[in-house]
DNA sequence: ATGGATGCAAAGCGTTTGCATACAG
DNA sequence: CTGTATGCAAACGCTTTGCATCCAT
């Protein structure tokens, strides 16, 4: 569901890459809107493996690991996606683009990601950098603990009551 | 008798961390002794390589490599010190004991980790956390940006006036 | 045509681990 | 003594890179 696309927003994510490119002399190749695509097909995190699984599977255009390595560090720099975490040391990154500014709160058990916005909490960090001199330019916030999901006593059966 | 520690904090680290290896039936090591002595011995962020490398000067018991990675780890699981960042693709770590919640800011260009509180946020957090039904445990913030001392223009050493 | 891009494999790097030896309790 | 811990080096897993080939412009 992406029809609803915001005109606040530019283009498609391919046609703001391009632009970028361009300023870098740097060329759109299929192999870049291959992984662009695959990525922006729906807003949720991701890491290069998994990419590079997803354009794997038959039926999709191959692209090399490396190759998705250097699209990522370049879809970073162009600023249409970022860096959200890191899980099972991987770089785990997110959409930046037509997308508003939120945190994270992340379940120590499942891994999950889950989102939030927080108005309050930018404008609080940009007056503490600003008593400091610093010159904020963004910010990453993650709560961590255990999400609804996994607090909930999963159809507890009868648990052993203890174990060496 | 140091009766000026607060007697809300227990004794040493060291002390804390022989208890907490008891309750794993680990011991406490010359060697891990040297490292936890090294690691506290000031308040600040650090890296293993650092570690390694401070033990690695003249005078100075050197423990290996292994080693160090091994009781890092431990004494993070011992809530003694705790994972503050990623800088330089290493895992840098900052004591948690003792300390007072804090967030950092981290300049883009010298790298170097601010420290500061504020209560407000995570009083926001954990308000946020629980309309979610998330059991917030802890959370870290980081601010991106520039500091003070980058910020400012690099003492022009070719000004004209300048020819001491 | 041609300078940038890709794929492959090898290299890098921080971190982990197997194993023989060396201690703490 | 006995089970742990250490040191060393090899193994690892993610990420980067050199190089010959390929392609967008």
């Amino acid at each position: 569901m992406d029809e609803l696309t915001p005109n606040n927003v530019a283009a498609s994510p391919v046609e703001r890459f391009r632009e970028f490119l361009a300023t870098r002399s740097m060329r759109l190749t299929q192999e870049r809107e291959t992984i662009i695509s695959e990525i922006f097909a729906a807003h949720e995190h991701f890491d290069v493996d998994e990419i590079v699984a997803r354009l794997t599977r038959p039926g999709e255009k191959r692209v090399s690991r490396a190759t998705v390595y250097r699209t990522v560090k370049s879809l970073e720099e162009a600023g249409l996606i970022r860096k959200v975490a890191r899980s099972n040391d991987r770089d785990v990154y997110e959409h930046d683009y037509g997308y508003p500014q939120h945190d994270h709160l992340i379940c120590s058990k499942c891994e999950k990601l889950i989102e939030f916005q927080n108005e309050a909490i930018s404008e609080i960090l940009e007056k503490v950098a600003m008593e400091l001199g610093f010159r904020l330019s963004g910010h990453r916030l993650e709560g961590h603990g255990i999400c609804d999901a996994c607090a909930r006593p999963p159809s507890r059966r009868h648990r052993k009551l203890d174990m060496i």
